[in-house]
DNA sequence: GTAACAAATGTTTTT
DNA sequence: CATTTGTTAC
């Protein structure tokens, strides 16, 4: 075939990349190694739609996984075509979905302001089913059950089909709690992530016409990380693709490691079947990986058996050899790697180049003690997420009572949040009113005055918060940020935390005010945008934005707010690296029963993800990478031994060199390096900053203090244990 | 109804 | 060990 290689966007790629750029018409698989391009090939390949094929941006679909690789992709498309990419949807999967929910749910039944309940959402309300089904939570534990709930829908499986494929009395019960959560979902007009998918889906089947205009609409579709799909996106992806067939995605199977949430990495191994007609594309060349590093990964990923074979080779060099170290338990680990960026910065490696990979969020604890107490800067991607605090989610709550008066959860979350004596009983009287009469937890409250066993108090108590409610919804007329300003004065939570006056409430305080931002930041960013359907330029009413924000905050996710903070070294899990590069990559916990993880040690599926997870760390490293374990590491308190990770010796060992052990400043590694203190002392706590000692009880490293932080609160410490540096 | 304390229980990875 | 859940005393 002939390619029109006189195009600018074709000119500095590779023979490979170009033909994927060029090739726009009808289905091609683009198999992506590591390294090779591949966003740079996808925005290419949109931009050359546009400008070359004179292809409309609004008949363009390229869906993505996480809202960070939708954002790179869409600002590097600007780069490209300018600000006409603001009309393309480029999006996760699920906001997608979310948009187009937004405008035909209401078909299925739902508001259009539809709330998203996020996973902590999704177990209270499964746990309310569980009560109101008289079940025991430690027969029935509701993660469990939300789990086997979300990986049945993640597969399609509704709760009628769900029922008919198993038996016994516990597949029975389960399927009974799966059909009420639905019920109770829809009556809250309230959707979890999978339904997100799957209901689309529904509407699809259910509404011919509506998938037709869907399937019109975008003659060009990209997925990204093909190899994560799962079934329901799968066919998404497939209804959408089946009008024009102009499919082009892209993924490897090698890199495929979330088979755990139901991703299945033969929808991109058997793409050539679904699409006979389908060009296949690989790209073999590594741009971003030393020849060692690249032999390390190629190493370790064959150890995965029945996979297509794959060669990954690179122009640039072999590089340093990679650095193996072996520390006697989990802090002299954080030490070693503390000491060894340390000396990098000596020799000018930034530590913003700097990545610490781990297999589980836990993992960060000791690295993020070590790394406070040396001084040196760090950000850590995920563990407790800002939208996940408390705090967070009772304000959020508030708001999407706002929107969605259904949404039963939100209810429940905050009648009585801040305190206003609306306790277990009368809120229990509320909720065998409402299920007495069939009627929605918010419509029962309207009618509180018709609940016999309620005393007056708690009546005028419910009227308030109704009150409270109806003021609000009138505030939020004024957009996001004036109703998130009203829900923390008008509902008095604010000042409720402020009376706390403790440490941890001031630490509260902080993040609401920084939610506050937030949302004044979202209302600046979307002031006269586009609108969703692309029919005009307009401000959008307050009401709308505050959907719009509850939205985006619904689907923000682990990796999104990640900027490269200046100086700081990163820390993150290794499934939150995927898609990322650092020139200096640390992998710690090399030990088999962490990485490998002890639940997949039995599972050969399960051990080849880990593998490739392995893999995916291993291809993050540009320049350098060291491989760290600890001999003894204490998990939950008790210590373990653990052999080197199997990965480890998968690596030729000519390709690695040993690190000599490090002077470490401090052998007694504890927390705190304070073992005298008086009182009057300045002192520098991990999370708290600084304060002053007011009290000392004992001596020696058993010692207890009273630490008073700024003078708004005090705190008892013990001084082995807490974070404490001398200022 | 709430606060303070004791016990138990749980950790993989995430849109 | 850290968070969440259960129990007790106000």
């Amino acid at each position: 075939m002939t390619l029109p290689v006189d195009s600018p966007l074709l000119a500095d790629l590779n023979p490979a990349q170009r033909e994927a750029v060029a090739t726009t018409e009808g289905p091609l698989l683009i198999v992506a190694g590591a390294g090779s391009g591949k966003t740079r090939v996808l925005t290419h390949r949109i931009a050359y739609l546009i400008r070359e094929s004179g292809v409309s941006p609004f008949e363009i679909l390229a869906l993505t996984f996480t809202n960070k690789a939708a954002d790179e992709m869409k600002a590097r498309v600007e780069a490209l075509v300018g600000r006409v990419v603001k009309a393309m949807w480029v999006s996760t999967f699920h906001s997608a979905c979310v948009r187009i929910l937004r405008r035909e749910a209401p078909r299925l039944g739902f508001r259009s302001s539809f709330s998203i309940y996020d996973e902590a959402d999704s177990v209270r309300l499964v746990k309310a089913c569980l009560a109101e089904l008289n079940l025991d939570e430690r027969q029935f534990p509701p993660r469990s059950l939300r789990a086997v709930i979300s990986s049945a829908k993640a597969e399609l499986v509704d709760f009628e089909s769900f029922a008919a494929r198993g038996s016994g009395r516990y597949h029975e019960t389960v399927a009974e709690v799966y059909r009420l959560y639905q019920q109770r979902l829809l009556a809250a007009s309230a959707m979890d992530y999978d339904d997100l998918l799957m209901v689309t889906l529904e509407l699809f089947g259910a509404f011919p016409e509506v998938e037709r205009v869907y399937q019109d609409r975008f003659r060009y579709l990209l997925v990204d990380e093909y190899q994560d799909t799962n079934r329901a996106q799968y066919l998404l992806t497939k209804a959408l693709a089946a009008g024009h067939h102009n499919l082009c995605v892209v993924g490897d199977a090698d890199q495929s490691i979330y088979a755990f949430r139901g991703a299945d990495s033969r929808n991109i191994l058997d793409f050539e079947k679904d699409y006979p007609e389908a060009r296949t594309i690989v790209l073999e060349q590594n741009y971003r990986s030393t020849q060692h590093i690249l032999e390390a990964a190629n190493a370790v990923i064959s150890n995965n058996p029945a996979r297509i074979p794959k060669h990954l080779w690179t122009d640039v060099g072999s590089g340093d050899l990679l650095v193996r170290f072996e520390a006697d338990d989990e802090h002299a680990e954080a030490e070693f790697v503390a000491a060894e960026i340390e000396e990098l910065s000596s020799r000018n490696i930034l530590r913003s180049q700097v990545a610490v990979f781990y297999r589980t969020n836990a993992q960060s604890r000791v690295l993020e003690e070590v790394f406070v107490r040396r001084g040196l800067a760090y950000q850590v991607v995920g563990g407790t997420k800002f939208y996940e605090r408390r705090e967070i989610k009772d304000v959020m709550a508030y708001l999407r009572l706002v929107v969605n008066p259904d949404d039963a959860v939100a209810l429940r979350r905050v009648l009585n949040v801040p305190k206003r004596g609306l306790g277990d009983t009368s809120v229990g009287h509320l909720e065998r009113f409402a299920q007495s009469r069939g009627l929605s937890l918010a419509a029962a409250l309207v009618e509180v005055d018709s609940i016999p066993e309620l005393g007056s108090r708690a009546v005028a108590q419910f009227g308030g918060f109704l009150d409270t409610l109806d003021l609000l919804r009138h505030k939020a007329e004024g957009g996001p940020q004036l109703a998130l300003e009203a829900v923390l004065t008008e509902t008095g939570y604010l000042t409720s935390i402020e009376a706390e006056r403790t440490i941890e409430a001031l630490g509260r305080v902080e993040n609401l005010k920084e939610l506050v931002t937030v949302a004044g930041e979202f209302e600046a960013a979307n002031a006269g945008t586009i609108d969703v359907e692309g029919v005009g330029w307009e401000a959008r009413p307050g009401v709308e934005q505050l959907e719009a924000f509850l939205q985006s905050v619904s689907l923000f996710g682990e990796t999104d707010g990640l900027e490269d903070e200046e100086g700081a070294v990163t820390l993150m899990t290794l499934h939150n690296a995927k898609g990322l590069e650092y020139p200096v990559v640390f992998m710690v916990g090399l030990e088999e029963g962490v990485f490998p993880h002890h639940r997949a040690l039995g599972e050969p599926g399960e051990l080849e993800e880990e593998r490739r997870l392995c893999y995916v760390g291993i291809t993050r490293a540009m320049q350098r990478l060291y491989l760290i374990s600890a001999a003894s590491r204490n998990l939950w308190g008790v210590p373990g031994f653990n052999s080197v990770s199997r990965f480890v010796t998968e690596i030729p060992t000519q390709l690695m060199r040993t690190a000599e052990r490090r002077e470490l400043p401090t052998s007694s590694t504890r927390s705190s390096t304070l073992t005298r203190v008086v009182v009057g002392d300045e002192v520098r706590h991990a999370h708290w900053g600084i304060g002053r000692v007011v009290e000392v009880f004992g001596s020696g490293p058993g010692a207890e203090v009273v630490v008073d932080f700024n003078g708004l609160g005090s705190k008892h410490l013990v001084l082995a244990w807490a974070p404490l540096s001398k200022v």
